[in-house]
RNA sequence: GUGGUUGUAGCUCAGUUGGUUAGAGCGUCGGUUUGUGGUACCGAAAGUCGUGGGUUCGAGCCCCAUCUUCCACCCCA
C-alpha cells in the first residue's frame, strides 16, 4: 500500500518551510510596525459559530467534524429523520421549513463541530466573547490555516494559511489607508513589484442598484461589466439586456462603460451618476477620501485601483472591498482580499462594532515569487562541523568536544553510527557541512583533532581552543 | 457542485495495431578504495503498471466504476 494524504493538503520539506517561515515573517513583522497584537484561535469551532455567516456556497465548503461515538450501536443510535427520504427525490428547496428543521436537527446531532472556514468569523466570536478584556480600538492580526471542502486546483487547497490584519471599534477611514500601505509594505519587501490594489466600496454598488432599479440585478450587472475588456460594450450590454436590466437602466450608468483607469476622473463620474442616491454618494466619499490620502502619502511599488466591478464578499462587507491581484503575467487569481464590515460581531450579539481588515493568501504569495524566481537561497538550518565516528572511544572523545562547541553556539553534530569513512563523508557532503573533524586513536593519544575544510578540502590538526576559533 | 485531464521503480519518464520474462536516466545500496567526500568505472536491489470489476486464448494498452493529480467554471486566499 503506498501511503498518501488527503486531496488538496501538502507536505513541506526543509526548503519549504524555510520558504514559508520568510514570507511569515516578513508578513508579521509588518503586522507589528503597524501597531497589531497577534491572537490564536482553535483550529475548529462549534458549527453554529460558523454555519450561516458565509452564505449559501459558503456552507456547502465548511468541513464538518463528526461527533465521537457510534451511531449504530443500541445506547448512542440515532434514527434517520423521515424528510431525509424524501429529499432523495427532491431538492432541499422543495422541502417544508418544518421538514428542513428537522434535518438540520439530525446533522447537528451527528455533528456539532466543524474546521475554521477563516479567520474573521472566528475574530468576531472572540472579540464579543472577550469584549471585557480589550482595550478598543482592538487591532489583531492571526496567522493560521484554514480549511475548505474545495475541488482543488492552480492556487486553491483545501488547506492553506491566512495572515489576517483586522482592527475592530473604529470606524475611521485612515484605516483603510494603513491597510492599503500595509498590503505595500510587505508586497515591496517580499520583491513582489507592480502589485494591483484593488479598491471599491459597497455602498457605491449600492447606489448603482438604486440608479439602475434593480437591487436583485446588482450581481448580474458586476459579472457582466467585469468583461468589459473581453468582450467589449456591446456585448456586454447585450448580456445586461438579456438578465432583465432595462436599456433606460443601461443608459444611466454609461460613464460605468467609459473608465479609463485614472482614479480621479473615475471618481468623479461615479459622482455624477449617483448624485440620486444619498448612499451612493456617501461610497463615492469615502472612496475619495482613501484615494486621496494615499495619492498624498505615496506608494512603494504597488499601485492602487478603483475597480467598480469588485464584488467580493458582498455578504458581510459594508464599506470598502479590497483585493490585490499578482503581478501581471502571472496567472493567479488574488493574493489578498479584505474590506470594511460595520456590524460582523452583531451576529454574535453585540451591537455597533465595526471591523475592516485584509488577508494575506500565504500559499498563493509562495507560488507567486516562485514563479518569479524572487526567493533569496534561504540557508537551511544544518551543523556547521560534523565528527566522524569511528567507535566508542573516540565517540566519547568527539562528544566530550561537542558539548563544548554546542555551548558556544557552534552547531555541530557526531555520526551516529561507526559506518565506513567513506559513507559518512559522504553524508557531510550532501548536507553541505562546511567542517568535518577526524579522531583516531593517533588524535586521542595527543588530545588533538583533525580539521577538514570540506569545501577546500585542506586539513590540518588542531587543539580544542583552535577549532573553537576557527569554527565559531 | 458541473466539465475535462492524469496515474508505470524512491523521483522524472519510455513502453509500437492488445502478444513471451515491463525498460531507461537520476537517486539508493555494494565494490574498485578497511583513516578521507565530490569525479570515474563495475555491479545489485527495487514495480500487484492507482484500485476494483469486465471484454479477450492473452490487457500496462480496450470498456465500466472508484480514488488521486492537474485544469476550467462557480466561488474564493
Amino acid at each position: 500500500m503506498k501511503p498518501s494524504i488527503p486531496k488538496g493538503t501538502r507536505d513541506f520539506s526543509p526548503t519549504e518551510v524555510a520558504n514559508r517561515t520568510y514570507i511569515i515573517n516578513t508578513i508579521k513583522t509588518a503586522f507589528e510596525t503597524f501597531g497589531f497584537q497577534p491572537i490564536e484561535t482553535p483550529s475548529f469551532e462549534k458549527s453554529s459559530t460558523l454555519m450561516g455567516k458565509y452564505g449559501e456556497e459558503g456552507d456547502r465548503l465548511i468541513f464538518k467534524i463528526l461527533n465521537s461515538g457510534n451511531f449504530f450501536y443500541e445506547k448512542d443510535s440515532i434514527d434517520l429523520p423521515e424528510s431525509y427520504e424524501k429529499l432523495k427525490f427532491n431538492s432541499l428547496d422543495d422541502l417544508e421549513s418544518k421538514e428542513k428543521i428537522e434535518l438540520n436537527r439530525f446533522t447537528n446531532r451527528i455533528s456539532g463541530k466543524a474546521l475554521r472556514y477563516d479567520l474573521t468569523v472566528p475574530f468576531a466570536r472572540y472579540v464579543v466573547q472577550h469584549q471585557n478584556e480589550i482595550t478598543f480600538p482592538f487591532k489583531r492580526y492571526q496567522v493560521q490555516p484554514v480549511w475548505r471542502a474545495d475541488r482543488p486546483q492552480k492556487g486553491r487547497f483545501r488547506e492553506f494559511y491566512q495572515c489576517d490584519a483586522d482592527v475592530v471599534g473604529s470606524k475611521s477611514l485612515w484605516q483603510e489607508v494603513e491597510f492599503i500601505q500595509l498590503y505595500d509594505t510587505v508586497f515591496t519587501q517580499l520583491g513582489l513589484a507592480e502589485t494591483t490594489i484593488k479598491i471599491n466600496n459597497r455602498k457605491i454598488l449600492s447606489g448603482i442598484a438604486e440608479v439602475i432599479g434593480a437591487q436583485d440585478k446588482l450581481i448580474d450587472f458586476t459579472v457582466a461589466l467585469d468583461k468589459l475588456d473581453k468582450i467589449g460594450q456591446e456585448k456586454v450590454e447585450t448580456e445586461m439586456l438579456s438578465k432583465g436590466i432595462t436599456s433606460a437602466a443601461i443608459q444611466k450608468v454609461q460613464p460605468l462603460f467609459s473608465f479609463d483607469g485614472n482614479n480621479q476622473e473615475n471618481l468623479d463620474a461615479l459622482a455624477k451618476m449617483l448624485t440620486t442616491s444619498e448612499e451612493g454618494t456617501k461610497g463615492v466619499e469615502e472612496l475619495r477620501f482613501v484615494i486621496n490620502s494615499i495619492s498624498e502619502l505615496g506608494l512603494q511599488s504597488a499601485s492602487l485601483e478603483v475597480d467598480v466591478t469588485l464584488a467580493r464578499g458582498l455578504n458581510y462587507y459594508t464599506g470598502a472591498i479590497f483585493e490585490v491581484s499578482a503581478p501581471k503575467g502571472v496567472k493567479m487569481g488574488s493574493i489578498g482580499g479584505g474590506g470594511r464590515y460595520d456590524d460582523l460581531t452583531g451576529i454574535f450579539g453585540m451591537k455597533d462594532v465595526s471591523g475592516v481588515g485584509i488577508s494575506f493568501g500565504l500559499d498563493r504569495i509562495y507560488l507567486v515569487l516562485e514563479e518569479l524566481g524572487l526567493f533569496k537561497t534561504v540557508a537551511l538550518p544544518k551543523p556547521k562541523v560534523m565528527f566522524v565516528n569511528f567507535g566508542e572511544n573516540e565517540a566519547l572523545y568527539c562528544m566530550k568536544a561537542i558539548s563544548q562547541l554546542r555551548v558556544k553556539g557552534i552547531k555541530s553534530e557526531l555520526f551516529p553510527d561507526a559506518a565506513k569513512m567513506k559513507k559518512q563523508m559522504n553524508y557531510a557532503n550532501k548536507r553541505e557541512i562546511e567542517f568535518v573533524v577526524i579522531v583516531g586513536s593517533q588524535e586521542i593519544e595527543n588530545d588533538e583533532f583533525t580539521l577538514k575544510n570540506m569545501v577546500s578540502g585542506e586539513q590540518s590538526k588542531c587543539s580544542l581552543l583552535e577549532l573553537i576559533q576557527t569554527l565559531l
